[in-house]
DNA sequence: TATTGTTATACTCTATAACTATA
DNA sequence: TATAGTTATAGAGTATAACAATA
């Protein structure tokens, strides 16, 4: 029997665990785990809005605007005018945000590895499915849905 | 296939997704989600050291121990000399700390009963086993050990 | 010598609310 | 009216380093 206590603590485990594990390894490159992910997010998707960039880093927009400016000041990012709504602006990264986005990939490719390293493949891609269904049924669009779907995912 | 960084976006976004929702739950009662994951450490072994508090926890001693200040600020928790190692001190839920802790048991319970719900009972033992196995790769002091082990305490 | 806890300090992330400008 | 972003503000968690007291 698993209670949801149960996960919440072991979810938590693994998160803090993977993020001590990041600042500590992107420390000597001056970025955060945080800025990191904001970082990694703005590389697959140049030039984003602020909103865009706060959905797919499951942050807020007020929180993005923070980080964004420390990563302006270290010349990381920048931010620019959006070419057809004159509301918004578009991040990306600069040349030396790239560069250092490279750097942080190589620092952190060890923990990447290690956290990957107690589990076979397919464990790890269930594991990312399993996750995924945990965390739709706590954000707060989505719809109760079928109480217990048994999806074609499932195959592991 | 499934890379490190795809893992742990979605351990992230599961993570911070819990953690969100339990903060709204538990602000009426003027406790934040990390002081709940502390008080309900607590229940489950009274008369902790703040070391042991903070090892249960995933997190650092001065952590602990500023969270412990507003707590006992607000009468939730006690401090006690240790009756055998006059350097450290017990800490325990108070009187009301345990009447709080109550009521937050009930505000997260809709919380983690959606999070459950995605996922049949076997699935989610299945998620603390793998998330279990992720952060053991990377706590610090983990010997990388057997590369891959299917070990005993897979079970269930 | 090593360990428990305290103190001082600093920084990042987080989030709300009021506001401006534009759609 | 609704949306994108800014500003001001506040608080919590995080962690390091130096220190005292005790084991």
């Amino acid at each position: 029997m698993t209670d949801g206590h149960e996960l919440a603590i072991a979810l938590r485990a693994a998160y803090l665990a993977l993020h001590r594990r990041s600042e500590a390894a992107f420390a000597a490159l001056g970025v955060t785990a945080d800025q990191f992910v904001l970082l990694a997010a703005l590389d697959r998707g140049d030039a984003l809005t602020q909103r865009e960039l706060a959905r797919r880093m499951s942050s807020d927009p007020s929180t993005v605007r923070a980080m964004l400016v420390l990563l302006e000041q270290r010349g990381l990012v920048g931010r620019d005018a959006h070419p057809t709504d004159a509301r918004a602006r578009t991040v990306a990264l600069t040349a030396e945000g790239k560069s250092v986005l490279r750097q942080l990939w190589a620092a952190g490719e060890s923990i990447r590895a290690q956290m990957l390293g107690g589990l076979r493949p397919e464990e790890a891609s269930t594991l990312v499915a399993f996750l995924t269904r945990a965390a739709r049924g706590l954000t707060p669009e989505a719809a109760p849905g079928p109480p217990i779907s048994h999806s074609p995912e499932d195959q592991q």
